[in-house]
DNA sequence: CGAATTGAGTTTTTT
DNA sequence: ACTCAATTCG
């Protein structure tokens, strides 16, 4: 045991987190204290040493990369490629499940998986049914998530539904968003999650032989687990079986989609046997980076106490600068990075430059590009969120189900076949009357009296033509299959250049995948997954870079409104996660770290006057270099009339107005803030209106 | 039915 | 500022 280069070169803690087992365990590991090398050596030394095999080992990891990076490290510390292992995220696990089971609950398992974009075209398309307004989309998909994830079904929100206004119309989508996805065979991204828990509940047979076969559990990034995900593991696992969690509270970033804190607690209540080990070393930052993210984090009155340390000398100074404006920063930025590289010190992929929103990027590109330097953005909007691309994706996907509404919707009139709105509408009334998919509306148009017009009968029998023609050769290769739809579509014949390299590129990343597998992939697939960090700088939001790791890091745009997030302001909660997003910020940085704010920035295409984030002043100005001299800018900011703002958000959302002309309403949105700021109010029986404030005279009702 | 124009909404974070 | 959808016109 002692020579086990399974424990080579850990520290106690660790050791035990990794032979402990008999009972559940929860190791609370700060950040940078090693919890994903716990995990892979764990991994190994349970196939090693305890003969269990690899395909026993249920593990949980956040990203679809750190599942490959995972099995990559397990691949090299086994001596050799392992197969059948079930690693991954929570919903590439469920769906792996729900492929083979899904039957029994009456899906079909051929379902198609929608993502964000699919469920945002399907919800704007009931709210246009139901008469609501469309712009509250997003708003009404966020919630429903969080429905989901807190395993509130539609008949449970309705049944306690207070019924009154937005929760009764939210009840409403939620309930005709549900049928509709069943109608198409289709799930999201919460349904992978919910659908397996139903089905382990409905059938504990199944339960049961998955539960057999996993012999162990390991869960990373357990403080970002939802209610729904949770409860998932307990179905696996006996309260003293062998599960290990990894987590770390101060890190939980993910509050906004449903993620519980509360798990961690839960967990210790939920498995009573279980042993908690802290991991406290930090092997990845200097001492002063530990001290000021240390003192900030501090300031979060909920959270478990830790300490961390390190044995790594103190290194450089944290530095702060306040400069003028965030052209000036993103120079500043480019002159460090620069500077440093010049010198020797760092190679340019050892920086990474993060920010709160994925707006502030431009102008570091733009800063970055004027000095030369290579870089890489971890972007928003993804390859796959093209509309080349998901226009073909939309055929595939009806190729496999053709009773995918929302993907048939898409593609029926596009590119343009003569398919115009008033024959859509009638396929959508008589498929919506039959209850059944437009594919079958169609398909019966021939023998029915419909009365959608000849001419446009013909084109839709000559497009129905052409999907069953394609779903006929659905068992060719999958290169194939795109390049046969792309053909009989002519769908290059008047598409920008640019945008058929995108579906070539595309093309020629298939091999030796199914159709469904593809599918599946590319709808599981995030931002970061497919990112290369070696091609120069690093440029990401602060959520991206998450498990992540440089030698020198630049937090920018360290402003009120931006970091923390003007639409966090109201709630405390949401403060702590603020807090906790900037925690994670500086706790990437392994020698150096750079923070900036700036005093003027051109936001929602106005210049406003921005105020130090209010974490700033927590931070230990001993450890720091501290530089607020601010250049000479070009136009200097006229002391007599600054007057700085306050960004606050005039009404709380959800409070009573009353308003001269349209009486008492309740507030729905705010956005913007000073006098740029706008509400959004719904007067009951007038309608939604937005608002200036200050114009608008509005008045609260206090009840 | 489709092209062109107007207009409105959107810019947190993501599996 | 920019994108995407609805509306209007040919």
């Amino acid at each position: 045991m002692a020579k086990d280069p399974l424990l080579e070169d850990l520290n106690e803690p660790q050791k035990e987190a990794i032979i402990h087992l008999g009972s559940p365990l929860l190791v609370l590991a700060g950040a940078g204290s090693g919890k994903t090398r716990v995990i892979t050596r764990k991994f190994a030394y349970l196939v090693k040493k305890k003969n269990i095999p690899a395909s026993s080992i249920f593990t949980v990891t956040f990203t679809n990369k750190s599942a490959e990076e995972m099995k990559h490290r397990i691949s090299e510390l086994l001596n050799c490629h392992i197969k059948n292992s079930w690693i991954g995220t929570f919903h590439a696990q469920c769906n792996k499940i729900l492929r083979k089971e899904i039957d029994n609950i009456g899906y079909k398992n051929n379902f198609t998986i929608y993502d964000d974009d699919d469920q945002g075209n399907l919800i704007r398309h009931i709210l246009k049914e139901l008469n609501i307004h469309e712009a509250l989309f997003k708003g009404i998909a966020c919630r429903i998530s969080i429905l989901k994830s807190s395993l509130i079904t539609p008949e449970k929100f309705l049944e306690k539904g207070d019924g009154f206004g937005f929760d009764e119309k939210l009840g409403r989508v939620y309930l005709r968003y549900q049928d509709e996805l069943k109608k198409c065979d289709a799930v999201d991204f919460d349904d992978l999650i919910g659908l397996t828990l139903r089905l382990f509940e409905e059938h504990p047979k199944i339960c049961n032989k998955y539960k057999r076969n996993f012999e162990h559990i390991l869960v990373d990034e357990f403080q970002d687990t939802n209610l729904a995900q949770y409860k998932l593991l307990t179905k696996l696992c006996a309260p003293d079986g062998n599960i290990t969690v990894v987590g770390d509270d101060d890190q939980s970033i993910y509050k906004f989609r449903g993620a519980e804190v509360v798990n961690i607690i839960n967990f210790q209540r939920d498995f009573p046997k279980s042993r908690v080990i802290k991991l406290e070393q930090n092997y990845r930052s200097t001492q002063n980076i530990l001290n000021v993210s240390g003192k900030v984090i501090m300031k979060n009155p909920h959270r478990n106490q830790k300490t961390l340390w390190t044995n790594k000398g103190c290194g450089d100074k944290v530095s702060y600068c306040l400069l003028n404006t965030e052209e000036e920063e993103a120079k500043f930025v480019a002159k460090m990075i620069k500077d440093y590289y010049l010198k020797g010190i760092y190679d340019y992929k050892d920086f990474a430059v993060l920010y709160r929103i994925n707006l502030q990027a431009r102008l570091i590109e733009d800063g970055l590009r004027a000095e030369g330097i290579p870089y890489t953005v971890v972007s928003g909007t993804s390859f796959y969120h093209k509309k080349e691309i998901k226009d073909i994706i939309a055929y595939m996907k009806v190729v496999i189900n053709p009773d995918d509404n929302v993907s048939f919707r898409r593609i029926l009139n596009t590119p343009p076949r003569g398919i115009g709105l008033s024959t859509i509408s009638k396929i959508e009334q008589e498929a919506k009357k039959q209850s059944t998919s437009l594919y079958k509306v169609i398909k019966q148009i021939p023998k029915s009296n419909s009365t959608v017009l000849s001419s446009a009968k013909e084109k839709l029998t000559s497009f129905l033509k052409t999907i069953d023609d394609l779903i006929m050769i659905n068992n060719k290769n999958t290169a194939d299959i795109m390049k046969t739809i792309i053909e009989k579509i002519n769908y290059f014949d008047q598409l920008e250049e640019l945008r058929i390299q995108n579906v070539m590129d595309l093309i020629s990343s298939l091999e030796n995948v199914t159709l469904q597998g593809f599918l599946d992939r590319t709808a599981l697939i995030s931002s970061t997954d497919c990112q290369n960090f070696d091609a120069g700088v690093s440029l990401m939001t602060l959520h991206s870079a998450k498990g992540l790791e440089f030698p020198a890091v630049f937090l920018v745009g360290l402003e009120e409104g931006i970091l923390p997030y003007f639409k966090t302001f109201n709630e405390l909660d949401d403060l702590e996660e603020e807090r906790r997003l900037f925690y994670v910020g500086m706790t990437r940085a392994k020698e150096r770290l750079f923070l900036s704010s700036v005093s003027k920035r051109r936001l929602y295409s106005k210049i406003q006057d921005q105020e130090p984030s209010r974490f700033i002043a927590d931070i230990p100005k001993d450890c720091c270099h501290w530089v607020e001299k601010v250049m000479p800018s070009q136009t200097p900011i006229d002391s007599k009339n600054f007057v700085p703002k306050k960004p606050t958000i005039p009404f709380d959302i959800g409070c009573r107005v009353k308003h001269p002309r349209w009486g008492v309403g309740v507030v729905r949105e705010c956005t913007g803030f000073g006098e740029h700021a706008k509400v959004t109010v719904n007067f009951p029986g007038v309608g939604i209106k937005k608002l200036i404030p200050n114009i608008a005279n509005l008045k609260k009702v206090t009840l």
